[in-house]
DNA sequence: AAACACTATCGTTTATTGGCGATATACAAT
DNA sequence: ATTGTATATCGCCAATAAACGATAGTGTTT
């Protein structure tokens, strides 16, 4: 009964889509990707009108979006502009839309 | 964490796509599912024969599908036989397919 | 060079998660 | 009533996540 976590083996698919699900599992994430989506970008500074958190709360949750590749953020000094990652959001799609079928 | 997270006022959706998506955020519960899927419904006894994982955390990732209520549970004395419930899995779908786009 | 605006990162604290073995519970069959 | 089987729960630990304030970049403007 000595399992080894390294023994698992899952699926490539099962590891992308619970690596996007674990990213959109916070509402706060969900409303910034809604907030972007709304208007294509934004700057953090616009997030932390909006939402009453820290802004550097903000600021690791646009990390977090950016680590799973859900958005990227281009240079626009001495702002940082937020975009959704269209390529990988479309990604994301199909592995929701398969998996729920 | 001084601020609750109730403290923020969500929209409903958002809330809910957020449980969903967290409760798939890990790859063994989306393996689960896909097993689950696959034959309709199964057995705890039978993941564990499945994943090189203790029985008792297998079954904290049932408990989670559980709650969030993915899954459902009906009695079959001495088992527990697990399937997915359809209900829930499709407004989990419609959130899905609404927020992705 | 200094001041400013914007964002990221650091350090800390607390909460939650994921894993395990051991134990408890529930029911069936003996 | 005892045994056996299947599953859930408990107690523990390590690792990760979430939040904050403070501080450190980074690039512009004065």
């Amino acid at each position: 009964m000595n399992r080894a976590i390294e023994d698992i083996k899952y699926e490539n698919s099962s590891v992308e889509l619970a690596a996007y699900a674990k990213a959109l599992g916070h509402p706060t994430r969900i409303e910034i990707l809604k907030h972007l989506d709304s208007q294509s970008c934004c700057f953090t500074g616009d997030l932390v009108d909006v939402f009453p958190i820290a802004q550097s709360t903000i600021s690791q949750h646009l990390k977090e979006l950016k680590k799973v590749g859900l958005i990227q953020g281009e240079l626009n000094p001495p702002k940082i502009r937020y975009c959704i990652h269209r390529e990988n959001w479309e990604k994301a799609r199909l592995l929701f839309n398969n998996f729920l079928k």
